[in-house]
DNA sequence: GTCTATACATCGATAGAC
DNA sequence: GTCTATCGATGTATAGAC
């Protein structure tokens, strides 16, 4: 009782201030950029000296680091979501509904979306613990995607591999538009995110079965 | 003949002293990264100190800027080629040739195209005399989407707008996804260059006009 | 254990000598 | 046109107070 509750307490916290660096770290680059962001800005923010910031993180890279796995995770956490939330009476409507929520995030988080999708940060190259939840994000995707195949959106001998590759490549390059040449532009009225409904349907009418082509 | 030639002869050593800074600075960008560029790297290789650069360039920025405007303007040089090699006879072909030399270069000058597609230097913005070459790219590109509707390859009350914005969307996200996730594959076996022809295809059918859909 | 204080190297940038 | 000298800011690291 006299040593393990303090232990917990003092853990408790430390994982506290861990969060808050996080915090206040993806302001800076939300407002400096990805490659903006200093450990002397970060402790200034917080009202500490840069040293104190190595007592929880091995220096900027690992920092990086754990940016770049909270980011996957809050993605993964909100794709799961959207994913639970799917009816699944209309294959075709959940496919746009998840893409759209893919897409809302990134846009909305312009500091994680960089750092995550791109690679602006010389030197910095993800750990595979903090890959993880974007290998995760990868797994829920491609079983998605052979669920549209057995349920008939997707032609019943398509190349997974390959139709994941396409996807994830218009996709991101709706975001990739939108942040690079209009990064203040919401949402909703974006001229890069208000074509997903056109790229989301040219994809899938590319890859569709005979079935569900027009002709038929 | 005593002044006008000297001078001529200086301002054409300078052209060459700049040119010769950014052929450099292109060096250490393929090297460290396009955010990893450093005027203390660019002077190390060329055999000079730090300051003397700024005879040449204001600033760390300036040198972006060139840098941009040099990648912009190579790559419409390409692509005006490219144009100019086009038969004429097979629209979609042409089409596809072009995108494929676009994308090619973009992978192929992988310390260029992330200045000029994304935005990783905090702080820096091109100018609108660097922007000039990109401008005259994209007139060039939408005449192009013109001919294809005038064409029959898209449809006669297409929105050329919005079929510009899918097109440089599906592209860039090609150029994106390979530049971030496998930066050394080369263009003809890449995992996401190599699918270039299928989302060439998906695009130009989404917008096709009836006459040309496989039903027809 | 956590923090402050401090030192060290490197970066962009400017001023002024030659 | 190039250099030395120098500045402020930064990332990294160590020493030592509490």
């Amino acid at each position: 009782m006299t040593e393990a509750a303090p232990l917990d307490r003092r853990r408790r916290r430390r994982q506290e201030t861990i969060e808050e660096v996080l915090d206040v770290a993806a302001e800076v680059m939300a407002d400096q950029g990805v490659a903006g962001l200093t450990l002397g800005e970060v402790a200034r923010r917080m009202g500490i000296r840069p040293p104190s910031l190595y007592g929880y993180f091995d220096g900027k890279n690992a920092l990086y680091d754990a940016l770049f796995e909270r980011g996957w995770r809050e993605l993964l956490a909100v794709m799961q979501a959207a994913r639970a939330a799917c009816a699944g009476t209309d294959l075709a409507a959940d496919l746009l509904a998840l893409e759209t929520v893919f897409v809302r995030w990134a846009v909305e988080h312009p500091a994680f979306a960089p750092l995550m999708f791109w690679r602006p940060v010389p030197g910095f190259a993800p750990s595979p613990a903090a890959y993880a939840p974007a290998v995760e994000l990868e797994r829920l995707s491609r079983a998605f995607l052979a669920e549209l195949r057995d349920g008939g959106l997707l032609a019943p001998d398509v190349d997974l591999d390959l139709v994941h590759r396409t996807q994830t490549a218009v996709i991101s390059g709706v975001i990739s538009q939108q942040l690079a040449n209009a990064p203040e532009e919401p949402f909703e009225t974006g001229a890069f995110t208000s074509t997903l409904p056109d790229v989301v349907a040219m994809w899938l009418a590319h890859h569709a079965g005979a079935r569900n082509r027009p002709s038929d």
